[in-house]
DNA sequence: GTCTATAGGTTGATAGAC
DNA sequence: GTCTATCAACCTATAGAC
């Protein structure tokens, strides 16, 4: 692994546990032990090592979701794939919660507008999900964010609250268990999504 | 307005909008345009005005919770009054939003342990809800810490899209538009609930 | 209660040697 | 590419006058 690699992972780590501003370049200095000045040869400032760590995970999470295309055409289970998906990229990378949460938190004021277009096509991926599905009549027009919002709004909080050292969560067998937790989350949400706007349970699996 | 509420309800705004780490003593300074020994005087440090800010938003979001019991007992309609309470507590403080995504990342790393049963309060009264309905078989154990991150994250999700200057998000009435994007969030999340766990629809109004 | 002044430390970033 | 040394700006917090 060469030093600019090095500095990526544990940046991201730090930025995903603490927040940007609660990071400084003095800390990442400790952790890598490495000289700052060498930081700042392989990135040109703080703000732009930061956006490599978010340009990254925004991208390996749209390689993630293009792949349930991908597979054979007659799939009758396309809407868990879509969750599995985002699923998976936790898995891959589980500090892109905290770092979406935060971001989120503010607005995107921080975000670059080149990573737009990622958001949008992960929410018109499963606008065309939901198009293959015989929907009842009053989900046809769906807001299609505020679906989105509920998978992925669901899986963020739940996973924060499970991986929290906090006493909350009724389940020990998913407290901490980063692996259970998405599971049983993933789970949940699909047959939430089903029961609730699909015609009939048994024209599943969708 | 006394100078210390004055300091509660400024720096509350700026802690939303730009985090804990973000947020200096001397930004304060500026907008409250008052000297910086006097924020001292009212506030031990940075981290008791900060504390203080989010036990309020708390407290305040327990009672709206708990009003939903105090009305006529045959209430019919206690699960959307149990999403409205949620929904009532950011219309009046919208504040709550942006806080609450900041402390889930941080997976409640910096949260006061006083403020525990707040949080297990509002679960458990989500619990007493659906104890009183006619739920499918397979949602009469559902794990309640799921469904509780199934209501909080969809709102808190879709509100900061909606608020955001991002282009994001496909309804332009509810586009910044903090009243209407609470009231639909509420109605989309209290039907998808009625009509994927609870028995027929029309045991509603739930 | 509110102010001025300042202590003591950390920040992001860079110039220049090797 | 990596290092040492250093900078000006900023940080939280307080002592002491009024």
């Amino acid at each position: 692994m060469t030093k600019k690699e090095k500095i990526l992972i544990i940046a991201e780590e730090e930025f995903a546990k603490h927040g940007y501003d609660a990071v400084s370049m003095n800390d990442l200095v400790k952790k890598l032990d490495m000289n700052k000045a060498t930081i700042y040869y392989h990135y040109k400032d703080k703000k732009s090592l930061y956006q490599t760590i978010v340009k990254k995970a925004i991208t390996k999470s749209n390689e993630n979701i293009k792949k349930i295309f991908e597979q054979e055409k007659e799939n009758k289970t396309l809407l868990r794939d879509y969750v599995n998906a985002i699923i998976l990229t936790i898995k891959e990378n589980p500090n892109i919660v905290p770092i979406a949460l935060r971001e989120l938190a503010n607005f995107g004021a921080n975000i670059d507008e080149s990573f737009i277009p990622f958001v949008e096509e992960e929410v018109s991926t499963l606008q065309k999900v939901l198009d293959g599905f015989d929907l009842k009549e009053e989900y046809k027009n769906m807001n299609i964010y505020a679906f989105y919002s509920f998978i992925t709004g669901t899986i963020n909080s739940f996973y924060a609250i499970q991986m929290s050292d906090l006493p909350l969560g009724n389940d020990e067998d998913l407290k901490q268990n980063s692996q259970k937790t998405l599971d049983f989350i993933s789970h949940f949400i699909s047959n939430i999504i089903i029961d609730a706007i699909v015609k009939t349970r048994n024209q599943n699996e969708i």
